[in-house]
DNA sequence: TCCATAGATTAAGTGTAGCTTAATCTATCC
DNA sequence: GGATAGATTAAGCTACACTTAATCTATGGA
């Protein structure tokens, strides 16, 4: 048993059902229904009232969640005091794959330039991943790709959108996105990427039928199988080069054009808001010095 | 940041070293050493001076200490009161893979129909694991075998012992345990099995020279193997059943003759340890009958 | 009363975290 | 100035947390 348990205890209770309490922890239904039983396994008491179809917190589920709350609350308290009662100013933020090195490396460089008593630890990854890291209160934000939903508790800041193209390489001839999409092999991204969802869906929504050749983890090996002619492919317009774009065949993909949107998410009333804010105004000066 | 890793900070306070901090908590040095590191990284704070050998608590993680231990205690304070709310006598005990159906089915029906109160849960795993399951109070107490060397803060009870004995089919002819083990293909049991570890001490102790060719996990396969003539092994003499000991040749192992000890393991002072004492009754009085 | 649906559970599969092993490094002690 | 004990690091492996897919079970509507 460990204070994850207990999370996913008070989360239930609070969201009054175990799917919801699934999303506002960015895991699936399963995990949480397997955390519960564990802790009622291991504490061996029932703390659900299973004939019902939400289950609800039965009496001794309500006054054992009294002590969780306290528990988890002194140590999440543990966590941030200790950080902050050291260096003012600490700033833990997530970025998924892709962005990090083409938008994060000048933001921080002039972040800690300005406020030299910033320090900030940057964590790669997949939104998914990063958002339940952020709700877990292991990160103080993430920079990720196209959330749909946010759970009440968190706030989403749009940081830029950009287009999504479709790719193909010069030797065939589509005279549409469709047909590029359709004709050839479709190289796809990851699909537990958010991005990659997001796409999945759209492809969906225009009723695409697609011949799924290739599962890639990155957009840039989208665009580097592209171009060996192994297939077509989407990416956002950004990445792609403008050398390489004279090697590709680029449509916008989806009428009207579909864009992804990175945001910078953040639990609402997050101590060290004022930092993420100062990230924020980062970025919006260093995408403005971009345009 | 989950429990585990204040317990590993605590532990390795109380040691006064990374090693025996280990020894403790019954994992390998390295593994503290990632504990430790994780928590530092993840606080963003040295908690260790590290120009010490064996490094240690700087005034940062002195004070740290000292909340840590709060935490983890409520932590622990929570899982027993919680339980002990409800059922007044509950017993976790953990038993290693194998002796568990001989031993313990019998006696746990014989204790449960004396106190009806008293519910029982049986956890089986390799006698290290269990040992530490124990000591991270996931268990109150374990059926384990021959630890050789027990943390202060906890107590071993001897259950039985029995005698190892050296094992070969009949198609061989050897004329003592050590030609039985160097002239015949080695069959050995798992090596991070607590039994296994011991007869590889004790074939190191003899200078003996086998010829390993198959490793098991239970003692078992190896009696199976043996009566097929795949080679020779070690099992204890209580594994060789009357009927299979007429198809195979037995000699004891070492001289003096080894013997495995099984005994129960607990945290001293547990709370439930008087369930735990009801427990080795029952254990006695079980073998009492058998002998 | 029965079916349809939403939501929880279970079993099986997958990926990653956490541990181990082995090699390397570094203080301390003789 | 080695030699040693103990910590760290890297690589490998195992166990576990989460996912996926299938199944089960309350509730609400016809």
């Amino acid at each position: 048993m460990e204070i994850r348990h207990l999370q996913a205890l008070i989360t239930v209770a609070e969201a009054d059902s175990f799917a919801d309490a699934a999303e506002l922890l960015f895991i699936t239904p399963a995990a949480v229904s397997q955390q519960i039983r564990q802790l009622e396994e291991e504490l061996d008491l029932q703390l659900f009232d299973r004939s019902l179809r939400p289950p609800r917190l039965n009496t001794m589920g309500e006054s054992l969640l009294e002590r969780a709350r306290k528990l988890v609350e002194e140590f999440d308290d543990f966590k941030s005091t200790a950080t902050e009662s050291t260096i003012r100013g600490r700033l833990s933020i997530g970025s998924i794959n892709g962005i990090t090195p083409s938008l994060l490396p000048e933001t921080l460089r002039s972040l800690v330039r300005r406020y030299p008593q910033v320090r900030v630890r940057i964590e790669e990854g997949q939104s998914q991943i990063l958002m339940r890291r952020v709700m877990r209160k292991e990160l103080d934000a993430a920079i990720v790709s196209d959330v749909t939903e946010l759970p009440e508790s968190m706030e989403r800041i749009p940081i830029f959108s950009e287009p999504l193209v479709v790719i193909s390489d010069l030797t065939k001839n589509p005279q549409s996105w469709r047909e590029a999409l359709e004709a050839d092999h479709f190289i796809r991204l990851n699909r537990n990427a958010g991005l990659g969802i997001q796409i999945d869906k759209a492809l969906k929504q225009f009723h695409l039928n697609v011949d799924e050749a290739m599962e890639l983890d990155s957009t840039d090996s989208i665009v580097q199988m592209t171009l060996a002619g192994l297939g077509s492919g989407i990416v956002p317009m950004g990445r792609v080069s403008p050398e390489v774009a004279r090697n590709l065949r680029i449509f916008p993909f989806g009428e009207p054009q579909v864009h992804r949107h990175v945001v910078l998410v953040q639990r609402k009333g997050t101590s060290s808001s004022e930092l993420s804010q100062l990230l924020y105004q980062e970025l919006q000066s260093q995408l403005a010095e971009r345009t």
